[in-house]
DNA sequence: CCTACCGATCGGTAGG
DNA sequence: CCTACCGATCGGTAGG
């Protein structure tokens, strides 16, 4: 009888708080990302948005875990059942390339937008957006190693050198697509991802 | 006698004015440029800050323009006494490192973040973002074709492909300075350029 | 170039 | 989860 709604209600409701701030966040940056619009899109009151988070910050963080959970979704976890090593790298990259492509953030990669938003900001979002990034390279860097210890790339390859050209093959491709709206960049990206994992061709 | 300054007195404030835009806006970026705090900072009212412009908006379209000029002089004007073709290619790709590395803008390439911040807001300032980039485009487009017409490049390279990848190998080399400090950045990006420049190492 | 001011919006809090 | 409110700041204008 209580105006409070029960457990299963807030996570709800948190739920689709997070959903909606990682689509305007994703268009509009996370500083962007206001409480009021926040909560006017929801018909929810402000302190009904905040008082899930505490604070703008923690609302900012939680989103970044939320976006973290569709990038491991949408990229990593169809990698899993590759092979480790090339074949799993591969299908990394295409799975990255395509999550760019279709535009799983509307506003394009969420980690880019978020890093370039706050490289310059020192606090818990940027800690958080860098870690996000180390975890990343820290994946690929760990297949491209396997890659070259198996034979599959050659003997001379500088993982972190790969996954250093991988990561400017993304953000060329991100860039592309949602300044330029090129159809073409794509493929461009798939041709760069080849010439580096497909050194027979 | 009037309390109007001299017509050179007021280029003088309006180049003081842009300056410290530009400083800021790469820094805070074209929106966490504020009139307040901009006038706070040169000692003007926010009235005497804004007279000089118009608008929010038409200050952000001078200081775009202002960090044209130094990118031009940092990154093209090097390049152009050098032989056109993969001469001159080498050197931009060599100056746009150097501009990268040196932190010429604090907070990294003005122009990818502001790409960043404005992909997804139609208006004069995307625009004048996306025409920036399409220019630099053509620039590097052209000499990469000229390297490839004077047999300098394999006659199978795809200029417009090359292009994709410098900008990529640019972008990378952004992010790791600024997001995470890292001082192998730059050699990176040197040996990622020298793998499509220098077909013969 | 200034002062003085406008309505709107910001993140956040008090109290229920 | 709400209403009602806080001080600060936003871009911009009137008038000089």
């Amino acid at each position: 009888m209580s105006p409070r709604k029960s457990v299963a209600e807030a996570l709800g409701t948190r739920a689709a708080i997070l959903d909606r701030s990682v689509a305007i966040a994703s268009a509009e940056g996370l500083e962007g990302l206001t409480i009021g619009r926040l909560a006017g899109e929801l018909g929810m009151s402000k302190s009904g948005v905040l008082g899930h988070f505490g604070s703008k910050e923690a609302l900012q963080l939680a989103v970044l875990d939320r976006a973290g959970e569709v990038f491991r979704a949408e990229v990593w976890e169809p990698a899993l059942p590759a092979a480790p090593g090339l074949a799993r790298l591969r299908v990394l990259c295409e799975a990255w390339i395509s999550y760019l492509q279709r535009g799983v953030f509307p506003g394009g990669c969420f980690f880019v937008a978020a890093a370039h938003e706050f490289d310059g900001r020192p606090g818990p979002v940027r800690d958080a957006v860098e870690s996000r990034f180390d975890v990343w390279r820290e994946r690929l860097r760990k297949e491209a190693r396997r890659a070259v210890d198996a034979g599959d790339l050659p003997e001379w390859t500088d993982p972190d050198q790969l996954v250093f050209e991988l990561l400017g093959m993304a953000m060329a491709l991100n860039h592309a697509i949602q300044l330029h709206r090129d159809p073409q960049a794509p493929d461009r990206a798939r041709r760069a991802v080849r010439a580096r994992l497909s050194p027979d061709l």
